[in-house]
DNA sequence: TCTGGGGTCCTAGGACCC
DNA sequence: TCTGGGGTCCTAGGACCC
């Protein structure tokens, strides 16, 4: 009998909104290039050159409007049908290379390698990187590693060696020292930014300090969480793979508004809207909601007067509805709101999940929970706006003239998921 | 003037019980 | 005058992730 070893590879999609961007318009190859998040509020992509330029990681656009204008960056705002239905083409070209792979995120998966005798790994992950290039045109680097914190190392090191042609295998490694050297500690994944002083006050820097730190300390400073840190440095796997995520515990729809909003009216018309936007994912995901709650507030940044408020209701019946969530959810807006106030964002959270199909259905009436009629017109709503664009079929409630919609100034056209954006091709 | 959104897990501490 | 000890469950808040 042999025991296989663990082998785990990270592919991570290079400066990937701005990507997307790229593959639609060639011509801001080599360009400075920045995708802003909802609201056109703060960098949330940024391309190398973007990078040079010392354009940081969430900062305000507002901040750098002069040095982006003097450097003529690119600016997009958010996309994100787009780059949703970009990530699905990448992560199903990825499938073809290993049966077993975890979906991390928008941009990186996880891909085990483990029992791959005699297949060189780093060649591998060449063709990989070659193949979707070649069909999604989206770069990305890959690390592989006896363990998710180490391919994670071999990532970064990856994105910024030109010699290591986009791969990183740290399998038996003679280097392996030397990269967790050359990776500041505040990079390791799991070390965040109220970690990350407190190990320097140690003297510990480098990955490789981090990995040669004492367990015990560890595990009294920064609990369980920092000793998987530190083990899987070591070699030692803590975090499996996740093939098939379970369900989300929690669904959130919330956004700043375009502007600051005074009026009741237009909060519900605002919440309204999310509400169908959540009850969109909870339905998408097959599972009924126990509570709902309903938050409001205003600009924590400005000067004016700060009210914050949340509640939460507990739903007489667990469900997926989005009429019933509305009627619930606009209640709940008018017994927080608060006269006088300017408000900045609102949102919605769907909690106590459970499964749709686990709900005894004998403790309400026969059909269940949500009656079949009420069921069908949910799915066929769902359908339509799945197909035409969120917001195509919607409930009065959710207004028309929303002025709190929020700005989105330079958005490109969604290229894939929309009939009437497609590429234009002038010959 | 203008500062995103959506998640997860862990821990400490309170409430409650025997 | 003195004020146990342990267990469980729940929640809020912290830290981190992309």
């Amino acid at each position: 009998m042999s025991t296989m070893a663990y082998v785990v590879s990270l592919v991570d999609c290079n400066n990937f909104y701005v990507s997307c961007e790229r593959v639609f318009d060639p011509k801001l190859e080599g360009r400075s290039v920045v995708v802003l998040s909802n609201n056109d509020g703060v960098i949330i992509s940024r391309s190398n050159e973007a990078k040079a330029l010392g354009i940081g990681m969430a900062v305000p656009f507002f901040k750098i409007r002069r040095l982006i204008e003097e450097n003529d960056v690119q600016v997009f705002s958010a996309n994100f049908p787009l780059y949703g239905d970009m990530s699905q083409r990448v992560m199903s070209t990825l499938s073809q290379f290993t049966p077993d792979m975890e979906i991390y995120s928008i941009d990186e998966a996880f891909l085990d390698f483990s029992g791959f005798k005699g297949v060189d790994l780093t060649a591998y992950g060449r063709k990989i990187r070659g193949t979707v290039k070649q069909w999604t045109g989206i770069p990305v680097s890959i690390g592989i590693a006896g363990t998710k914190t180490l391919a994670k190392i071999g990532n970064e090191i990856a994105k910024r060696s030109p010699k290591a042609e986009g791969v990183v295998n740290l399998v038996k490694s003679e280097h392996l020292d030397q990269a967790l050297a050359r990776v500041e500690v505040e990079e390791v994944w799991g070390i965040g930014r109220r970690s990350a002083p407190r190990l320097r006050d140690k003297g510990i820097e480098t990955a490789l300090d981090l990995r040669e730190a004492e367990e015990a300390w560890i595990k009294k400073k920064f609990g369980l969480p920092g000793l998987r840190t530190v083990l899987e440095l070591r070699g030692t796997p803590c975090l499996t793979l996740e093939s098939s995520p379970p369900p989300k515990q929690g669904i959130t729809t919330s956004r700043s508004f375009g502007a600051p909003v005074e009026s009741l009216d237009d909060l519900k018309e605002a919440v309204a809207d999310y509400v169908s936007r959540a009850a969109e994912k909870l339905r998408g995901q097959g599972s009924l909601a126990r509570i709902l709650t309903v938050f409001l507030m205003t600009n924590p940044f400005g000067k004016d007067s700060q009210y914050h408020n949340a509640i939460p209701i507990e739903l007489p019946i667990p469900t997926d509805s989005t009429p019933e969530l509305l009627h619930q959810a606009l209640a709940g807006t008018e017994r927080i709101f608060r006269k006088g106030y300017r408000y900045h964002k609102a949102g919605v959270i769907l909690s106590g999940l459970l499964p749709r199909g686990q709900v005894q259905a004998d403790l309400w009436e026969k059909e269940g929970p949500v009656p079949e009629r009420r069921r069908k017109l949910m799915q066929a709503l769902d359908r339509v706006n799945a197909r035409m664009g969120a917001g195509t079929v919607a409930f009065a409630a959710e207004g028309i003239h929303k002025v709190w919609r929020m700005k989105s100034e330079r958005r490109s056209k969604r290229y894939t998921t929309r009939w009437d954006e497609l590429v234009e091709v002038t010959v």
